[in-house]
Parts: structure tokens; sequence; C-alpha cells
DNA sequence: CCCTCTCAGTTACGAATTGTAACCATCATA
DNA sequence: TATGATGGTTACAATTCGTAACTGAGAGGG
């Protein structure tokens, strides 16, 4: 709540992103227009969050909301071109973690070669 | 939690960068070493928080701490090697913010055109 | 010896955000 | 009338955050 003495674009940009699940949602549409149980599945994050951050991103002009009034109701949801233009920014973070971090897997699946029981 | 299905180092690197006060410290880092009560103003962030923040980051290999033993002790912060990889990501992060972010002053006005469309 | 000052944190605790699961509304078909 | 799919909401417990007060180490003053 302290006068912030960074740029406050910037300052701005990075609360937006650092809001949880917000870079995930914005990198999964980067691809094509996703649906909402689609996104929910694919990124792991429950209805109440994904309908709260798709309502806010939308407010902040990043995503937009199609509905194709088929049976059942298709609603897909896509980046608009303030969106798009996150994705040299998704893609210096996976350039960097491509680089600095190992390929760890999250165990309880493969473990064959390790010695440790 | 469900495990998704993007890249996992991209969601590891999310993660991290996601964290609340996360990209603030690496940004305001970047340019040289900082004292504890340094960042706390120039963020904006309450020493809790920073004391956490820092102690991950250090933990995750992105700062480091160093001491000097002076009167009163110093004590300075700064990135390492893979802390300052992700300058790339801060910059595009700021050109993104410089484009599509209104100038904004507190709130009072919402009605600003977009810059480049 | 006791008090005070600075820096660098810790601790306590109420407030806000998140995760989980159950529930709701609409449309369509059986 | 019942059931299933989609796209959410609601309720509530668990986690995280923000605020403010406190701690500890070392130097110096009285």
């Amino acid at each position: 709540m302290v006068q912030p003495e960074l740029c406050p674009r910037f300052e701005q940009a990075v609360g937006m992103l650092s809001r949880r699940w917000n870079a995930l949602i914005i990198f999964s549409l980067l691809g094509e227009s996703q649906r909402f149980c689609t996104m929910t599945e694919s990124i792991g994050i429950s209805n109440r969050l994904l309908s709260e951050r798709l309502k806010e991103l939308e407010k902040d002009g990043i995503v937009t909301r199609n509905v194709y009034p088929e049976t059942p109701v298709r609603i897909e949801y896509s980046l608009t071109e303030k969106g798009r233009a996150l994705a040299p920014v998704m893609l210096e973070i996976q350039k960097w973690s491509e680089e600095w971090l190992p390929v760890q897997d999250t165990a309880a699946e493969d473990e064959q070669e390790s010695p440790v029981r």
C-alpha cells in the first residue's frame, strides 16, 4: 500500500501477471481459444478461480468471451490483441525455464533407476 | 491439486515468478545489489514478506545474501547468474506495460484510448 | 552497568485469498 | 420425469498476506 518508486506501469503489469494462475491462463490461450472445461483440466485450476480470473482478465481487456449458442452451449475464451502481445513475455519465461530449471519429474511415476527405495 | 499437462518447467518458472512480490524483488535487484531496508522502501513490501521471499529465492538459487560485518551490520542481496538471466523476462514485461497500459494516475481515469492499434 | 541507536529480521494475529466440494441453471434428449 | 453435458456459483475450511509490535547483535554514551 506504500507508494511505489518503480515504474507504475511495470508494477501494474506485474500485479496482473503475478495474480495466481493468470500467466498459465494466458499461456494456454496463446495457441488457440479454449473452452472453460478444457482449461480447468489442462491448467489444473478449480472452476471457482478460473471463473474469477477470466472475468478479471476480460475486464482488463486481455481475454474475450465468445458464446456459441449450440447445444450444449459452447463458450470459448480467447486472447485480445493486448493479450496476445504478452507472447514475448511467455516466450522469455519459457526460454529461461528451459535453460535454468532441471527436468525433474515429480516422482511417483517412474522410479526405475533410482537405487533409493 | 491435479498435475497440469503444460510444460512442467514453464509451470515451475511461472510458479516462482507469480509468487507475490517476487518479480518486483528480482526487478529491483537487476540494477545493483540492495540492502534489506532499501528494498522494503522501494518495493513497498513488509519486512515479514521480504524476509520470507528472499529466503525462498536464495534457496532457488536466484539471489545471494552477502554479509558485511561492519557496524551496524550491512547485508546486501544480489542476483545470481540464474537470477540475472531473468532480465529478458522483465524487459518484455516492461515493454508490454509501456505499450499497453495507460499512464494511469490513481484510479480516476479509465477511458484512455489504447496506444497502438 | 544500563540505556539507546541502527540494521536486519521475527512473531502474533486479524484480514484477505485460495482450494475443495457440493450445488445450480439451461438446454436437449430418452 | 429423469438424465447428462456445459458453465458456472456458493459455502466453508485452509493457506497466505498485511500490519504492527517485538527481538537480537553490536556500538556508543552516561
